[in-house]
DNA sequence: GCAAAATAGTTGCTATAACAACTATTGCTA
DNA sequence: TAGCAATAGTTGTTATAGCAACTATTTTGC
């Protein structure tokens, strides 16, 4: 292997395209006053999307800290847009689902959501998308899970 | 634009491969007790390819805010890797640069991040590495920075 | 059947991210 | 040249990220 791209910044890239993504949408919420962070809107539109999941469940679904679950949970049910709920026959489970209110959060938010990533892919084709999806898999993949 | 990919999560993707690579390159600092952050690691090899900066310049090399740079530089400074140094004709700007014992952490950490690019892109071509390029700094480019 | 291991989740701590507000200094302009 | 704007950097606050240690349950293995 060449030594372009072993020395090339590909972190750098991913880490600075991810960061002006997030504080693209972050600005567009801020400014359309939706009240709500990216991650907590992508923990509302698993939830949307499952219905009823637990913490575990969630943190396999959007690739985070079980610990980072457990205290975005703990400030949208603050905001009163999901609502925890005890498991009857597994006591140490707790079932997750959106409140009506989170619920309406949601169908306020997604429309923005779908232009944002419209405007994002601009000038794109789906050839790239396809592109993109399989670099990154390749390289999530290539990465070992335990060291 | 057909529907496929407005509705398929590449931020989501995005997200889950560089914290996927985050991890694994902060596993293999610590256990090759190299004492440094992800991300400390990043000013360090900045300030060594640039030698002598500002905290603004770091700021742009690195997309990371100011306020950020402000203090991941104070750690390192309290780590000995870096100093600072006042300019004398501007006494608003303080100059960063490597200690010799920051120099040393370099030179020992490099090679170790070398290994884990190559490892990152195992299986992948230099033409893989073009059209990921391509792709997220047409992403990059089609974000509004103001909106 | 009981002790140990595994599972589900929370809390403490440190680091990074970003906005707002702040100090200090320098540059600009009426 | 006085006052205001711009620039350089720091500090306060809130949120996300992840490790370690913790409680509380349930499952496993002898």
């Amino acid at each position: 292997m060449a030594d372009t791209f072993v020395n090339n910044p590909s972190f750098f890239k991913l880490d600075a395209t991810l960061k002006k993504l997030r504080n693209y949408w972050q600005k567009m919420f801020d400014s359309r006053q939706m009240d709500i962070t990216v991650d907590q809107w992508l923990l509302v539109e698993n939830l949307y999307k499952h219905k009823k999941t637990t913490h575990n469940e969630l943190a396999r679904n959007t690739s985070k800290d079980i610990t980072t679950i457990s205290r975005i949970i703990e400030l949208l049910v603050k905001k009163g847009l999901v609502k925890r709920e005890a498991d009857t026959y597994d006591r140490r489970k707790v079932y997750l689902q959106l409140t009506p209110d989170g619920t309406e959060k949601y169908k306020q938010v997604k429309p923005l959501v779908h232009e944002m990533r419209k405007t994002g892919w601009k000038s794109l084709t789906e050839a790239d998308y396809a592109e993109l999806t399989r670099i990154l898999d390749t390289i999530y993949n290539n990465i070992p899970t335990k060291i």
